[in-house]
DNA sequence: GAGCTTGTTCGACAATTGTCGAACAAGGGT
DNA sequence: ACCCTTGTTCGACAATTGTCGAACAAGCTC
């Protein structure tokens, strides 16, 4: 199957915080910041591997993240430099668990 | 009634994200970055008032807006700097129509 | 090939969300 | 006092979304 990932640019923005504005999507986006490239059954966050794959999905249609295909295995990682670009400061600002008071 | 307009610190990001993904409550916020303090019958997109409220609601509850009442209007503005503080960089990434490819 | 691991897809279901019209509340103007 | 303007609140409804288990697909290893 095609991975389907847009050109960021072509992406609505509202697009980009909806598939920020969830729990579990968030802690993946801050996994793979912090991580680089990893495998999808990395992470775990207490969803089934089901729920995990609709939450991968959600991302790399966003423009969030690229998929490649390593064996059975899946590794995802961020498109960080292209976020930075097209909306500079968006990453920052959710990537910290707890922003600066 | 109360406004109920939260701390931010204590708003979850999730929440904040989700605030700004939809395209309605975006225009509004755009308007507001714009011009500043509006009444929330300068907000028509094409929804209805009660849809209108409802949105300026969820804005106001998820710590990015601020209203005051002023005779039967109501004064709606950007809570900016807090935004600003907490966020640095989201409402800039958000602000921008388009963004500068 | 058999079996295991890793993901995806397919309904299904509950919860949330965006939308509306209608009813209501509060102020201002005449 | 009456009406008009401005918003909010209240169901109601449709659409979307998060979640799951089960079934499926693809690849590796023995």
């Amino acid at each position: 199957m095609e991975p389907h990932e847009p050109d960021l640019t072509a992406v609505p923005v509202t697009s980009v915080l909806a598939a920020l504005a969830d729990d579990v999507r968030l802690q993946i986006v801050r996994a793979l910041a912090e991580g680089g490239e990893a495998a999808c059954g990395s992470f775990d966050f207490g969803v089934s591997k089901a729920t995990r794959s609709h939450h991968l999905r959600v991302l790399r249609e966003a423009g969030l993240t690229r998929t490649r295909a390593a064996g059975t295995s899946r590794l995802v990682r961020l498109r960080r430099d292209e976020l930075n670009k097209l909306y500079p400061g968006l990453l920052d600002a959710v990537l910290t668990p707890r922003p600066p008071a």
